[in-house]
RNA sequence: CGGGGAGUAGCGCAGCCUGGUAGCGCAUCUGUUUUGGGAACAGAGGGUCGCAGGUUCAAAUCCUGUCUCCCCGACCA
């Protein structure tokens, strides 16, 4: 992508009312625009990076034989009245009424629509488990909105549902979740930990949410010493029960008297399972050899219009932002400091096409601006890495790389390009 | 919902107390000189001061109402 071609708009300066650093700089890198409290449209930078997340939670949801759907946004109040919760939810819920008076709602989650599929299709037990999952926009119309993408009321999700025979499957469907989310998580570059959690308005007894520590952080959770060490994903089903990390809610309601250290963080998802609250109310049955059941059912959410605020507020300097490779919106920002000079703008040509080419996402600064102003750019936006082409090429044959986050300058004759990129692109894709 | 703040040019702000031709910085446009860390100079354009009503010879400024946004608490991915 050319940068003379894509709608960057960034700011010097933002409105005092911001007070979170994610939030000022999603705005001055031209990430987000608010409409209405609470409620914003990704500009191409932010959505480049909401896709990053997007595409890898596909992946590894699709590699874990959980089926992808698109359920609707507008839900009909029928199926809430069934669960109970139409009453129950609360001012939360954004309910609409269309012109026949048919009472809507613009959903804030999905369990009541999963289970009157669930319901429709799944009669026998020889065709659980079932694994559902969609990535959807949700409402929840917040009492207080604020911090930008990280609570907004209009937000996207990605939440999957399950269907077991019984108590014991569905747990193993559940620590199958928990891998799955490390896994996610692990690929995204997001360190995150998991803590057990109280389930709350969903209901259900079993939950984990899944923490970003950062010093802003809203939440609070309660870990043991050796907790930070682990390798949760190795971990078996017991052991994820018997770790000794917590949400502050669950601490509080436990009579745990060990101390654990606490920190500030953020929740970036959360999975629960519920068992049979939402299948009984549906009078959901299926059949098996021992006769008819009700299926246990989880439900598994991830935040991921949160995720970029969430990581923004883990990693940035006074410059910007400091991507990884897995989420950056490019990986490498070309950086042309003498556009009208003809062997810099023939070398940058040729480069550009030659990393596209290599599979790399890169940007590639054409502008005429001065060169101060495309390294803040760059800084800003928070490319992993810089190339950047001008007076040493012409001078020396050389080019300078710069790691946005070590900060350090690289000269590269450019004979060891292509070996430089090489071993680049084995550690980048 | 309780408590507190704010709506003035594309963005960030001053002016309001004490009514009298609407200002500053950034951005934009033109020109000249610059060009490895947000350039300098000269010029130009751009605002029914959130909206509605009232007071007054005169309202961004005073009064009333209203809408919106933000901040601090309880809800949540």
């Amino acid at each position: 992508m050319k940068f003379s071609n894509f709608f960057i708009p960034t700011l010097k300066d933002v409105s005092s009312d911001v007070k979170m650093k994610s939030h000022e700089l999603m705005i001055k890198s031209g990430m987000i625009r608010q409409e209405t409290s609470g409620i914003y449209s990704w500009l191409p930078l932010g959505y480049r990076v909401l896709k990053k997340i997007i595409n890898k939670i596909e992946k590894i949801h699709d590699e874990g034989g959980v089926n992808q759907i698109l359920m609707p946004t507008i839900q009909s109040s029928d199926i809430w009245k069934i669960s109970d919760r139409y009453e129950t939810y609360g001012k939360e819920m954004l309910r609409i009424t269309d012109r026949n008076k048919k009472e809507l709602l613009y959903g804030p989650t999905n369990e009541e629509m999963i289970t009157a599929i669930g319901r429709q299709y799944i009669k026998s037990y020889k065709t659980l488990p079932r694994k559902f999952y969609h990535i959807q926009s949700k409402f929840r119309d917040e009492i207080r909105p604020r911090f930008g993408v990280m609570r907004a009321r209009e937000f996207l999700m990605k939440d999957a549902y399950s269907f077991d025979i019984d108590e014991k499957n569905a747990e193993i469907t559940y620590h199958d979740f928990y891998k799955l989310y490390l896994k996610i998580f692990e690929e995204l570059n997001i360190p995150v930990i998991p803590v057990r959690a109280p389930s709350g308005e969903i209901g259900g007894n079993l939950s984990h949410e899944f923490h970003l520590i950062v010093e802003s952080g809203e939440s609070e959770i309660f870990i043991g010493e050796d907790v930070l060490k682990k390798k949760f994903n190795e971990l078996s089903y017991k052991e994820v029960l018997d770790l000794k990390s917590f949400t502050d809610d669950y601490y509080k309601q436990t009579n745990f008297t060990e101390k654990l250290k606490s920190y500030k963080s953020i929740e970036i998802a959360h999975i629960f399972l519920f068992g049979t609250k939402y299948s009984s109310s549906f009078k959901f049955d299926v059949d098996s050899d021992k006769g008819k059941f009700k299926p246990f059912m989880g439900s598994y959410g991830i935040g991921v219009s949160r995720i970029p605020a969430a990581f923004i507020e883990y990693s940035n300097d006074k410059n910007g932002i400091i991507w990884p490779h897995s989420i950056a919106p490019f990986s490498i920002q070309l950086i042309n400091l003498l556009t009208d000079d003809n062997q810099c703008l023939d070398f940058c040509d040729k480069l550009y096409i030659e990393l596209i080419r290599n599979g790399f996402d890169v940007i590639y600064d054409d502008r005429t601006e001065r060169p101060g102003i495309k390294f803040s750019d760059a800084d800003l936006i928070g490319t992993p890495i810089q190339i950047i082409i001008g007076n040493s090429l012409k001078k020396n044959n050389e080019i300078s790389i710069i790691k946005r986050k070590e900060k350090v300058e690289q000269k590269i004759n450019i004979n060891e390009i292509n070996n430089y990129l090489s071993n680049m692109l084995r550690k980048v894709i």
